[in-house]
DNA sequence: GCATAACCGAGACGGTACGTCGCGTCTTTGG
DNA sequence: CCAAAGACGCGACGTACCGTCTCGGTTATGC
């Protein structure tokens, strides 16, 4: 018998999120503890062993819910200028990254995905791809426009200019400022710029 | 009183690592315990608690007893080609990042280096920054050649070639495959090619 | 509001003093939960808890549902021999106390009992008290008879024939035989024998 | 690995065997829990699983620690009066079962006893096996001084004895008073007096 | 005959306790 | 004097039940 989930308790579930959030901030993730978010959060265990399997898929619905009210789907900006566009976006991720919440949250999650096959399928599922998609729509428009190598692997690109950012972010190897981003996507640019090949 | 390092007995300490590695990868980083670490290798508790800090701490020192060997300075090929050298790199890694063991300790490790501010500056200085070294002389020997732009970020450019690398292993985006490496070192060499600026 | 016992639903309750009985001879009285009744029995936990007040209630009705058909005024057999009387009816006790599922159920009620005083005055009442009667009307019949010291204390006598006998059983100290059931009631009326005093 | 008796810390024994006695005193045995033993021994619950399987066994060794002082051989009293020194025992006993902290201790293991056949023989060879044995020997004199008949069941006679005493205080049926321990000892003699049989 | 009030099943909820595992410390014993 | 062994106080694990509470959905009168 699985829970009924339109009998679930609103109150409940926010109270937890809340508490995940919080004690993860506070204390860091490995001493955080279910028991520690029950108690926070005013719930009994057995609520949260009913809904999550998981200290991660806790964590992780925490994580979710902050970022719940860009619900939907997900745009980039698109000017017309691929390169501004792309700084702006990187820009902005570097400052969302900047925030010790977020970043202790993040952190968290990825620590856990690292190490957990399921919850590594459940994030590139429900986070991962729909970025990916907004991201692949705005390099398909730069193509179209004539600003980007009509033959690139459009993945790779991604990779090029995402992975040495979040990277940098998770090992603290150096710091995530404005001139990072720019060189990130001017590197990326030259790279697959429509003259780049043949 | 610190313990004396003298009197350490080698034979405890090796037990202990293979414990260590054996466990990991048998029942994953976050069910091994101490306790079983001790249990496995026939050792008291304390003999782990008098030489390490925390769980954390060794594992990190089993990894780095699988790559004991390589001991000293670390080289990397110098053919006078470099596509075909960082080729020859990249693919290596692919080679290593999939066996299962290493894999297993690997991304244990980096779970812990994404959560712990403190074993993430051990891993930088013992092991990232050789091996950064040792690539950034690899580079540089490429500019005295002219194979490369002189006024190029080194280090960017090794983010170019690693992170995307890194991040496809850790998060299992996507295979890790020849192919895969041979685009990587292309792109990056594209956006760093001795042309590529005025 | 209390309970409408009018409205009470009979399936219901029948099916929990069935999954009741059935429970304490399976698993064991400290073992039975009110959950593991209600799961049983097919049937709400409230409905339950809206007709009892613990499960050591439960169980009591339990037991009196099994001697049910007895229902009304109990009389012991009165063939004018006083000892063969005693005889038969100790008898008769001791093949009861052997029934596993009977014994289960009274142990599980004495165990309760010696605990709990509100259920001991419950069961001293509802089940004892007429039983007693019925044994003392046997005790009175058998002085009149002139088969009995005109003088005894019959509470005492009755303490005689049947603590003995109770105790045996509940601390499993010896069998319960007709031997011992006959040895009792002999050594009893030797005690309270007409003759007895001056 | 059986726990080693050696190691076995006697702070921790007494503080828990106290906390047990206490707890069942002040809030009775069921609402006695394990955990709140270990709270109010100060002591760890794995102290209290490692040498005990039950919160019965618990209980039970509490109150062997009760009557430790009683150490060794219990002899009862033998001025060669019979009868007085049945009644000073039973009275001396009635005493004892008036006193709360006693009674309720015993009460709850009477009821743990008629629940759990293990307890049940624990109790029979530790506690009630030496106190028969002192009783017999006492009833065995009197047989050698010809106070007693010589071919009495002297096992029936103890429990003609003391399971209506005791049968009386577990179900609060009457009073402990000296007037019914004199009674049950003159009914018994009566029943087991040398001329009782040819 | 139709409202309406109760019981009923189901089961989520805030809790307490279960019995186990692991933590990091401490102590005892033996090589 | 280090190492094995392991007891200890502590605290979290994930599960089972507690007793209360709300849900719809049947009944079963009483207007």
């Amino acid at each position: 018998m699985p829970p009924d989930a339109a009998r679930r308790s609103d109150r409940s579930r926010l109270a937890i999120l809340a508490a995940a959030r919080d004690l993860v901030v506070e204390v860091g993730y490995p001493r955080v503890s279910i028991e520690a978010i029950a108690r926070r959060a005013g719930v009994g265990k057995q609520t949260i062993y009913r809904w999550w399997p998981s200290k991660g898929a806790v964590v992780f619905d925490a994580v979710r819910a902050l970022s719940e009210d860009e619900a939907g789907v997900i745009t980039l900006p698109d000017t017309g200028d691929l390169e501004a566009d792309l700084k702006t976006v990187l820009r902005a991720t570097a400052v969302e990254f900047t925030d010790p919440t977020l970043s202790a949250l993040l952190r968290a999650l990825y620590a856990e995905i690292a190490v957990d096959p399921e919850l590594a399928t459940l994030y590139q599922e429900k986070v991962e791809r729909p970025l990916t998609e907004a991201k692949l729509d705005r390099l398909r428009s730069a193509q179209r426009a004539g600003q980007f190598d009509p033959d690139a692997d459009l993945a790779l690109c991604l990779d090029f200019l995402y992975a040495p950012f979040t990277q940098r972010w998770l090992s603290r190897t150096g710091p995530l400022d404005d001139a990072y981003a720019d060189a990130l996507v001017e590197a990326t640019l030259r790279a697959f710029a429509p003259t780049a090949r043949g």
